[in-house]
DNA sequence: ATAAAAATTTAGGCCAGCCTAAATTTTTAG
DNA sequence: CTAAAAATTTAGGCTGGCCTAAATTTTTAT
């Protein structure tokens, strides 16, 4: 049984592993995390003691499976508590990662079960991430950035790869939200920013920034 | 704000004075937390500091308004999860408070609320307890226990008072649900054990030791 | 190729929450 | 009323997870 503190460093070395390709570094988890280096080094050893992780020193660090298999339900843990809060309880998709956070360290495998069942066995959770499935496999998706779509082309948005509260707010300011079908009219040729036809009466203008943060298909 | 460890104490401090009178004794505290009277020692101190508690050294503890405000706060979640798990995701009651010991300690105002009006404002637990009101009172209730009903008496069972797996199965072994109306046929004058009548057709014996933790009106 | 910079680890320490053993206070029994 | 028993507190120590400062290793830039 893991701690609180080790399941978060877990989810967060799978995270980080996932952006890129390689080792994590513990820089890239101290900043995650919060927390200092040093701080870092020490939960590494305790993680690889229980072959959670491999670990060499001053190399890097990457998951065992057994550490994916744990980093993977606790992933799916928080993102079906991130579908109940919002579609059961009415929360914003802004609002709602801080509380998952919490919940999602809640240690009872009947009770993951049953939140499932509840909420008719959901694929994504509220920022269109799949969830993993009871077994601890991570879907692929195959989306790609709305940034790298051409002007003509017509594209759902199907994700965020930003969670912010800031992000997710200036969103839903732009009434860009997911599922949405939108044709790209015209990509600025200077700042590559994106104008998109949502609808047949709406453009919205979507910053470059903007449009690295959205995954469409 | 408090630690995950301080509102337990804070919660198992009013749920031991609730059942006596008087200030709560240390080592009854270190039973309930599973601890040693040494450790309970420390955590008063840190709690007076904090003016949750008044303590006198050698001389029990009982709650400031603050620290019973808590004890409450701490309560209502944990009976308000209860009613979610029982109803909502389909667990028995008998299965819920480990879980529901977890949940308790999820940090947002907000989340109680909306729970509250998901689960529609329910005034009790699965285990026939009051739910605390938003702002701190906890209901009187002014039940009795079945053990000191009459012969001849009809009553409705309104609460257990003992939460254990073992004593909740039993009831669901006999069932006996809370909502039903008994009548009191006989008392066995030796062991004071109890004949009731259920529905029509149904009668059950219910021994001393059970009746005296069954709460009715 | 090597010196400076960056990343990482080690050493030593802090705090929360627990422990045991010993000391102290309160309660109880005779 | 006092001695034994029970309850409680104090003293000192441990572990998990964090810290700073110093040492070490790796990377980068000349």
């Amino acid at each position: 049984m893991q701690s609180f503190t080790e399941e978060n460093y877990l989810k967060t070395i799978y995270n980080l592993a996932s952006k890129q390709q390689g080792e994590v570094s513990t820089n890239a988890l101290a900043e995650m995390t919060a927390t200092k280096a040093a701080s870092v080094t020490d939960m590494l050893r305790k993680l690889a003691d229980k072959q959670l992780i491999h670990y060499k020193k001053y190399q890097g660090v990457r998951l065992t499976e057994e550490g994916e298999r744990l980093a993977l339900q606790i992933i799916r843990r928080h993102r079906l508590w991130e579908v109940f809060l919002v579609q059961k309880l009415g929360f914003g998709w802004d609002e709602v990662h801080e509380m998952a956070e919490e919940l999602e360290h809640i240690r009872s495998e009947e009770l993951v079960v049953r939140l499932d069942t509840f909420l008719g066995n959901p694929q994504f959770d509220p920022h269109g991430d799949p969830i993993p499935t009871p077994t601890g496999q991570m879907p692929e998706m195959g989306y790609r950035k709305l940034s790298d779509a051409e002007a003509g082309e017509a594209v759902c948005l199907r994700a965020v790869m930003e969670h912010s509260t800031e992000f997710l707010q200036h969103l839903n300011h732009s009434s860009l939200t997911l599922g949405s079908i939108v044709t790209i009219s015209e990509i600025n040729a200077f700042d590559k920013s994106v104008l998109v036809q949502v609808g047949n009466d709406r453009t919205v203008f979507v910053s470059h920034e903007v449009a690295k943060n959205l995954l469409v298909s």
